[in-house]
DNA sequence: GCCATGCGTAAGTATTGACTTACTTAAGGC
DNA sequence: GCCTTAAGTAAGTCAATACTTACGCATGGC
C-alpha cells in the first residue's frame, strides 16, 4: 500500500493498460480481458497486483466480480510527484543559490 | 518521453531509489552510487533510463556528470494522476447513477 | 605527454516475473 | 442436484532485465 508498491504495479505495460481501461469505469474482469492481447487469467494475476498495491478495489456481484479504480490510491500517487515536484524546486533554488556564491 | 514510459521507469526499486535521492538535490554518478547497494555502472545504466524517459537531466562539471531532477517530467506525472482522479471520479458517478436508476 | 579520476559501454549471467494451460472454486438458473 | 458461467489458483516456461566485471573514453592537473 505505499507509493513504492503502487508505482512498481503501474511498471508493466499490460498492467498499466488494465488500470487505463478502468478509468472508463468499473469492469469485471473478462469485460477487461476481452480488449487486451493477454489471457483472461493473466488479467486477474495483474488485477490481483494492483488490489494489494492498493489502486483498485474489487466488489461481486453474482459470478462476476467488478474491479473499479480505488481513488484514494491514485490520489495518494497524485499528493506523491505534487510533493516530489516542490522539493525538487526548493532543492534546485538551494543548488542555484550555493553556485552564486 | 511519455507517462507510460515514465512510469515503467519507476518501476524497479533501485531506480526508484536513485530518483529519490534526487530528491534532496542534483548530484554525481559516484556519490548517488555511495549510498546504494549497486554498483557505479549500475547506477550509470539506470540513469540512462530515467533520463530517456526524461525524468532527470544530466549536466557536467569537470569530469563528473551531475544529475538532477527533470521538473518537467515530474510535474507530467502528477498532472497524469490528476487526470485521472477526475475521470475516476466522473466514471464513479456515472455508475452510480446507472444503479441508482 | 602522462597519469589519475569519473563515467559510460560491452558482454555475459542469473534472477525475476509475465504469460500460458489445466484445474478448482463459487454463484446462479433450471 | 446438476449444469453453466465467471473467475481465482497452480505449475511450468520463456523472455526481459537488473546486475556483475572488464574495458574504453573524456577531462583535468602536473
Amino acid at each position: 500500500m505505499t507509493y513504492g508498491e503502487k508505482l512498481e504495479a503501474l511498471g508493466p505495460p499490460t498492467r498499466r493498460a488494465i488500470f487505463e481501461k478502468l478509468r472508463e469505469g468499473p469492469s469485471s474482469v473478462g469485460r477487461l480481458a476481452e480488449g487486451l492481447p493477454v489471457s483472461r487469467p493473466a488479467v486477474s494475476q495483474h488485477l490481483k497486483v494492483l488490489k494489494d498495491a492498493g489502486l483498485v478495489v474489487e466488489a461481486r456481484r453474482g459470478t462476476e466480480r467488478i474491479y473499479s479504480l480505488d481513488t484514494e490510491g491514485v490520489s495518494a500517487l497524485r499528493d506523491y510527484f505534487d510533493g516530489f515536484w516542490d522539493d525538487a524546486l526548493s532543492a534546485y533554488k538551494r543548488s542555484l543559490e550555493a553556485s552564486d556564491a
